[in-house]
RNA sequence: GGACCCGUGGUGUAGCGGCCCAACAUGCCAGCCUGUCACGCUGGAGAUCGCCGGUUCGAAUCCGGUCGGGUCCGCCA
């Protein structure tokens, strides 16, 4: 990463407040910024004074700057003040190792307040004082005034400064797209804006830049990118805003090893270009078939900086006859009628207390589980309420698949396939923080691929595609596209499209989706039929797809891509969970901007030049 | 759409039927102090306990509603 510019003098300062140091010393220099802190000791004065590089301490010495002395005593927290003086060695003994410029302090001869601050309404001065969010968040201003924002949305910045980066070096075209385009068809709700030189028609927010730059590569852009603004009108999380930052970018003549190549190449010198002290767990990335990653970790996202991963039980359960003979009805059942039965491993939870045993037992069912069986092994044997009536070829069974000994906890959950997996998948998440077994500063990056193209869609008695539909099919199960009749208008849950897997790759942070991409379908006939199993009319494809599926009839190249959350990604390499942490300007969960207080009650005039009016809204604010 | 948690001087918390016209820390204001760096010492101001209603002789405390914030499920790539 290049060094900041060396100077960032300007007529109200010669230095940060980052900058001096010893060799400084005797010079004279002036400094701005706000008071950090004051101590005021009647004939002398110290200032730490603040700015986004540093804190500096300025001494006022009454005997010295009797003018000076005077503006300092009247100056408070949080004042923008600006200070001449002599940059001086400290008294041996006085210097602050706590500080970068410690071992100086600014001698002044001349203190001059630029502007005052009301008390602010929490400490901008102390990085660990916990203040409630929305606080900070309707002062955001001073909240980044803040170390701890300060330092992440450098973080961010240089992010975003090492992706360009390493694009450019390869080749990549940087182009914007609008925001005011055509709903796209990506699940989520739309952003909508009234057009006003067509009264009664809308535009809406992009959700991605997605059709824009499949057309760009039928445009001839071979490499783009984009760090690119979306709208998606969802119900809010931690790691969800109603408008987020993607790094978007589409590559032609590629095929699915290359493209997955570049981005683990890019995300690899990006990470070690932001944060170098973090070290990437594995290298190549780990690459799971879901089927695989739903198996081991029950999840499409699988957190890989801890093992413990989820195994089958049904070989400690089954006769040489293939009938299930585990001794526990609800497992023999579930069996016998299709199901699994799966368990995960919690080293060393052998002696949980029946508190945390519940705890689990409640968290189990919130996912959506029947049950959870425990087990712990003590002495050699298993132990636990339903123990006792596992057959004893069972018990030994159970303790060598789950890797089990002496004080660890067995979980189990017998039920379908999915949701075993899911429940365990989502349990492991839960243990893995509670057992603290990640270690925290590693990146642990792995990609997901191979997912199924379509799910059932029972209510609309269609296939939906499962990420993005315009994810290209495995070459091998391209026959699959099609129904049992043949008849794309005639859908089925049988249809061989079910089993149709996509060329489509998730890449995983940590536990984490980071992005996701595919190899698109770029032939124009193949994606006809994918929008017509997807259950669009031919009218909808115009309608929806008018410009997408006449491009392609002029000559579209083999393509593909990847959009990755930049937010998602400055908050993870910031030890964050949250990605209000690493945006500047965040709204809270019910979509509110606390500083701006929007959203708001419109103009009238506006509305009235638009022809609109609200019909049954429930009151206005 | 649903479940759960939180809301008390500027800030962070305590108090959870009467001991509370509310306690502690910090911040704020004033005074003193020439080597501190979370300076120190002395004094002071500052809260109708988110809002509305109910229960009760009595409510910060219990109940209902409502508003705001958060976590999660649904939703969402």
């Amino acid at each position: 990463m290049p060094a900041e510019p060396a100077s960032l003098a300007t007529p109200y300062r010669t230095h940060t407040c980052g900058e001096l140091r010893t060799d400084g010393a005797g010079a004279s220099a002036r400094l701005a910024g706000w008071v950090h802190r004051r101590r005021d000791y009647g004939k002398l004065i110290f200032i730490d004074l603040r700015d986004r590089h540093g804190i500096t301490q300025v001494v006022v010495d009454a005997a010295d700057a009797p003018d000076a002395h005077d503006v300092a005593s009247r100056v408070r927290s949080e004042f923008v003040i600006a200070v001449e003086g002599v940059v001086a060695n400290r008294q041996p003994g006085t210097e602050n190792p706590k500080l970068a410029t410690g071992a100086v302090e600014l001698q002044a001869r001349d203190v001059a307040i630029l502007n005052e601050a009301k008390t602010p309404p929490f400490y901008v001065n102390d990085p660990d004082a916990p203040i409630d969010e929305s606080l900070r968040l309707r002062y955001r201003y001073l909240d980044i005034r803040r170390e701890a924002m300060q330092r992440r949305l450098l973080l961010r910045s240089r992010l975003v400064q090492a992706i360009r980066e390493v694009h450019h070096a390869t080749g990549f075209v940087e182009v914007e797209t609008p925001n005011l385009i055509k709903s796209t068809p990506e699940g989520a709700r739309d952003f909508i804006v009234p057009s006003r030189l067509q009264p009664g028609t809308v535009y809406a927010l992009p959700q991605s830049p997605q059709q824009l730059k499949q057309l760009l590569m039928v445009a001839g852009i071979d490499r783009y990118f984009q760090i690119a603004r979306c709208f998606r009108d969802e119900d809010l999380r931690g790691d969800r805003q109603p408008e987020f930052t993607q790094l978007d970018l589409e590559m032609s003549f590629v095929d699915e090893p290359t493209v997955m190549a570049f981005i683990e190449r890019m995300v690899i010198e990006v990470s070690r270009a932001t944060v170098p002290e973090r070290p990437i767990r594995q290298v190549p990335f780990p690459v799971f078939r879901f089927e695989e990653a739903m198996e081991r970790f029950g999840s499409d996202k699988p957190d890989l900086r801890f093992a413990m991963e989820l195994f089958d039980l049904a070989p400690a359960m089954t006769a040489d006859d293939g009938r299930p003979e585990s001794g526990f009805r609800v497992f023999d059942e579930t069996l016998a009628n299709g199901g699994r039965v799966k368990g995960i491993t919690a080293p060393g939870m052998g002696g949980a207390t029946r508190r945390q045993i519940d705890e689990l037992t409640e968290l189990s069912r919130r996912f959506g589980a029947r049950g959870l069986v425990h087990l712990s092994v003590a002495e050699g044997e298993l132990h636990g309420p339903i123990a006792k009536f596992l057959s004893v070829g069972t018990r030994t069974g159970i303790r060598e698949l789950a890797g089990a000994g002496e004080g660890d906890l067995v979980l189990v959950v017998a039920d379908t396939g999915e949701r075993a997996n899911d429940v365990l998948g989502r349990l492991r998440v839960e243990l893995g923080a509670r057992l603290e077994l990640a270690d925290p500063d590693e990146l642990a990056y792995c990609w997901v691929h191979r997912f199924p193209m379509y799910q059932w869609d029972e209510e609309h008695r269609r296939w939906d595609a499962t990420h993005n539909p315009f994810s290209g099919v495995v070459p091998e199960d391209e026959p699959l596209l099609t129904t049992v009749s043949g008849d794309l208008d005639d859908r089925s849950p049988r249809d061989p499209a079910g089993r149709a897997r996509a060329m489509q790759y998730d890449i995983v942070l940590n536990g984490w989706e980071l992005g996701g991409g595919s190899v698109r379908i770029w032939r124009h006939d193949l994606l006809a039929r994918s929008f017509n199993l997807q259950g669009y009319t031919l009218e909808q494809m115009r309608e929806r797809f008018g410009a997408m599926l006449e491009a392609f009839e002029y000559g579209a190249p083999p393509h593909g891509g990847i959009a990755l959350g930049v937010d998602r990604w400055a908050a993870l390499l910031s030890y964050q969970t949250n990605i209000r942490e690493v945006m500047a300007f965040p709204k809270t969960q019910s979509g509110s901007d606390l500083m701006l207080e929007a959203p708001s009650a419109p103009d009238e005039e506006q509305f009235a030049e638009l022809g609109l009016r609200f019909v049954g809204v429930p009151e206005k604010r």
